[in-house]
DNA sequence: TTTATTTTTTAGACTATTCTAAATTAATTA
DNA sequence: TAATTAATTTAGAATAGTCTAAAAAATAAA
């Protein structure tokens, strides 16, 4: 069983380290987590002695396999509770960090499963991040935004591509939220603007500026 | 801002000292909490210093008003996110304790005000017992079983008199739930027994035994 | 009411985490 | 390459919470 502290360590150390499991400075750590560097040492000593990463001193750390495991759960939970919070509770997209960075620490799988079930398997979080399955696996980021349909095409929304307060009010205001079903009505060549339905609504016109940031998975 | 510790503490004490505000001693608090009497000791003296607890060495503690009131918020959100495991997430009624007891520390009053609306600001808990409202206040237990009820009469279950797992296992058979609106269809003098609809399935016969242990609220 | 028992508190130690300040190592620059 | 600067680690202290063992107070029993 991990501390609290022990999984924010891990899972900030496996975001810094990318991909490609790059080495990552003490510094870096102790900035990204708001703590002193010296701090921040202490606590890679002691993933290392638990062999959660591989660490030499004064070379910096990186997850080991182990460690990477924990790592993609905590961030499994954090995103779930994000999508959770976003879609269920109704809110904002730039207001869920903080409360996500809380929840993520409930150790129970049996919630995770069911959190996963009752959200309906959902492959990305409100900022468009993959949410890890179970094993650790996900999808890349999206790249399918909605301005890339054609007419009749069916879409639910995963993310904004531009993340701006007032897009994200835009959005609010004109009811689509994460999650929501959009219908491609129409396509108007002229200025490149969509008629859409959102979740069964009636006909909405949307600009190229707002479907371009608009991140969807195709049905 | 209160530590979980302190906040588990607080809890307890509430609820060990009931209605009446009893004063509590240091070793039925140990227990409650799982820990030695020493740390109760230590962490009663730390929430006398608070303000939060009325303490006097050797004579025991009663929640202060500013204790009660903490005691009560965490209580809130405990028994909210006991009704969201079982109604939303599917949890049985005797697996929710656990998860609750984490979810609890959670600090956010947006999470818990917005779960109540989400949760549609329910009054009692999975074991019948009152959710308090932001203010502290709460209702008495329910008292009013569905054996009580006249044909056409409409309830929701709140709760059930009988926790044992059998008697669980068997409302979950027959797709009683949490939350569930249930129509009495009709009554048969004979045995007692009752026709009923649970969100409007088709009619289903109970025993005079089963409908006694089940408490609803009339709507 | 004195003695025995139980409860509660204190004293001192231990773990986990964080911090400051000083020491050490690595990297950069002249 | 030597000196300077930056990054990292160690040493030692602080806080929060817990524990055991011993002391003190309250309660019960003889």
């Amino acid at each position: 069983m991990l501390t609290q502290s022990e999984e924010n360590y891990l899972k900030i150390i496996y975001n810094l380290s990318g991909e490609e499991n790059e080495i990552v400075s003490t510094n870096s750590i102790a900035e990204a987590i708001k703590t002193k560097a010296a701090s921040a040492t202490d606590m890679i000593q002691k993933l290392n002695k638990k062999g959660l990463v591989n660490y030499h001193k004064y070379q910096g750390v990186s997850p080991s396999p182990a460690g990477k495991k924990e790592a993609l759960n905590v961030i499994r939970k954090h995103r779930l509770w994000e999508v959770f919070l976003v879609q269920k509770l109704k809110f904002k997209w730039d207001e869920v960090h903080e409360v996500a960075e809380q929840l993520e620490h409930v150790e129970s799988p049996m919630l995770i499963e069911q959190l996963d079930l009752f959200l309906g398997h959902p492959k990305f979080d409100p900022h468009g991040d993959p949410i890890p399955n179970v094993n650790g696996n996900m999808e890349l980021r999206p790249t399918v935004t909605l301005s890339m349909l054609k007419s009749g095409n069916l879409c639910r929304v995963i993310s904004a591509k531009d993340s701006t307060t007032d897009f994200l009010l835009y959005l609010d205001k004109i009811k689509i939220s994460l999650g929501a079903e959009i219908r491609v009505l129409d396509f108007f060549n002229y200025d490149g603007s969509f008629s859409v339905s959102v979740d069964k609504s009636a006909p909405l016109t949307l600009s190229s500026k707002v479907t371009e940031n608009i991140y969807v998975e195709k049905q």
